[in-house]
DNA sequence: CTGAAAGCGCTTACAG
DNA sequence: CTGAAAGCGCTTACAG
């Protein structure tokens, strides 16, 4: 059981200062060519690593970041965290990872707790709850501090920081569109609530679709789904009521049920009903008949956000007043499969 | 932007030492009362939070562990995280993640980087290059210093330490048997090369399963993917070639492919082919035919392996050298589904 | 070329 | 009841 060794002790070995440790490891002109041999040689034999945490505190700064997502199982946060950390790590910073589980107190709860100096700065997507309540004021209250943060997906106006978004509505508008050209007219959407920012927003796109192609928007094909659990039955009653052509779903979770209550229905998919999907995750691509999807790119928008941040971060020593914030836009794509003609 | 304000701050403005301030604030009886309000009220009113880098070094506790993953995108190991983040959590600990990408290299770097102060502990499932390797130096290094270290799910037999795993060869024992049970002979295995330790004790459990009730064991039944990418051929060819009764895959990407192309050859699952995947994942549950599955239970996995090495951390203050290493067996569970008859 | 001192933000044993 | 001092492990401006 080595303990780690710290200059101090590398200092009473070879009978030198502190001082003159820390200066020939760090390859220091000052110190003679003799010395520093000596101590290197030293240091390697004993496996000498700097204590992180003494560092950061002489620093101020930690090398670390943090980022809060809602739920971890959602293969789109999954995807997400591994573009951030990607980045991170290339940049020489660790990621932390917070859970909010779609809950405003621990949303607030891991922010305080972490605000005070064991991080460099948030990335962070927020809870279902936060948006509901529309009380952002742990966020504030962080940039305030100096601390920079960067929201991605689920954003809000109402703060001023960088943010990582796609153009959830212009998305949602060429899913519509594209199925609008193969013809279909009777085209229901299955979205989420409306203070859930990115379902709002798609609904949006969906609408404007149609009433750009004089397409009547029918209320009863428009399916908001708040409870995450239990929303099977009235997926299977849309189907069922209505004689649909195509089904525009806002996840992944929502178009593979609608597939699976379809054929329960007897209703074939692509043949008789086509589905699109929002967010390219593995559900989409291994379901059967596979799902046509917007794809989202998660790693993509995590990398950016982490880029974001890290120069945030190290662009603050110079202290600028003068804010610039500024709002990424991530393209998506729509790939096509076998859930659409 | 009001910065952080710390104890000397304070002490400066209310005009007392330092040392008052950090008692008041603790609640000291040796403190008047009168001091102890004016202190508190003082804090309260900016907001006054510790330093959690400062408290670190203090009591050389980050309050931090971090696991160690090969790939977040893996729906199990996401399950795990959220297991461990929970616990962790519960006892005022913050989770970081790292990666490993199923490259030795990253893991080592990954380690080698956090071993130096910035956490207490680490949870590990090893990568495959390192399962390969079987160099493990990085992992015992740590421990010699005095870090512990839980390893779950891809372990080794070669490092002492906490571990929580499921019993891969009984799971994969009882899923064989279950099919056998059902009347079939010809039954397929779908796994991975040797080296991956989970994969080779899964294989091991068919084997004994297969022997247990004389059935021969076909070795051109036996297919082992190495590569994660194309292995769609040697699949489809399993099936062509082979009149099977059932397909036992030990994991979920594998089943889903065998399904999908049992599909493209014309046979029907489950009537003329019954399939059993492992990992009880989003796929098995929304893949059409829904899939039987081993269920491993990531998140109690995660949750058990967080509390090992949280009693590990806190005990050792005790530091007592006679150290005993449990390994826990987590249950694992047959989810029966569409897919087998 | 080497080292003592101050400091990052905190805690706590000790003195007064 | 209050505060100066030492210390966690490091860095760096300054003195010699």
């Amino acid at each position: 059981m080595r303990k780690k060794v710290t200059l101090k002790q590398i200092a009473k070995e070879l009978d030198v200062s502190i001082s003159t440790v820390s200066k020939s490891l760090k390859n220091s002109l000052e110190i003679s060519e003799d010395t520093r041999q000596k101590v290197q040689a030293f240091a390697k034999l004993y496996n000498y690593k700097p204590n992180n945490i003494a560092l950061s505190l002489k620093n101020k700064k930690t090398k670390t970041i943090c980022i809060i997502i809602p739920e971890i199982i959602h293969h789109f946060f999954a995807t997400v965290i591994s573009g951030v950390e990607n980045v991170a790590n290339e940049n020489g910073y660790n990621v932390l990872v917070c859970l909010s589980d779609e809950s405003f107190d621990k949303e607030v709860i891991n922010m305080e707790m972490l605000a005070n100096g064991s991080i460099d700065g948030f990335i962070i997507s927020l809870s279902k709850e936060t948006q509901q309540k529309k009380d952002f004021h742990h966020i504030v209250e962080v940039i305030n501090q100096g601390m920079p943060v960067v929201m991605f997906d689920r954003v809000t106006n109402d703060i001023l920081c960088d943010k990582v978004i796609i153009d959830d509505n212009l998305a949602a508008f060429d899913a519509t569109q594209f199925l609008i050209n193969k013809g279909f007219k009777k085209i229901a959407l299955i979205t989420t609530v409306d203070y859930v920012s990115v379902g709002k927003l798609r609904t949006e796109g969906y609408i404007k679709a149609l009433k750009n192609n004089d397409i009547k928007v029918d209320e009863n094909l428009i399916l908001k789904i708040e409870d995450t659990e239990n929303f099977e039955d009235s997926i299977e009653n849309l189907l069922r009521t209505n004689q649909l052509d195509a089904v525009f779903a806002v996840n992944e979770i929502f178009a593979v049920t609608a597939i699976k209550l379809a054929r329960k229905l007897n209703i074939k998919v692509p043949e008789e009903l086509s589905v699109i999907g929002f967010t390219d995750g593995i559900i989409s691509k291994y379901s059967t008949p596979s799902i046509s999807t917007v794809s989202q790119n998660g790693r993509k928008m995590g990398g950016k956000a982490a880029k974001m941040l890290i120069d945030r971060v190290e662009s603050e020593e110079e202290e600028q007043e003068d804010e610039q914030y500024s709002t990424e836009v991530i393209e998506t794509e729509l790939v096509e499969r076998e859930s659409t003609l």
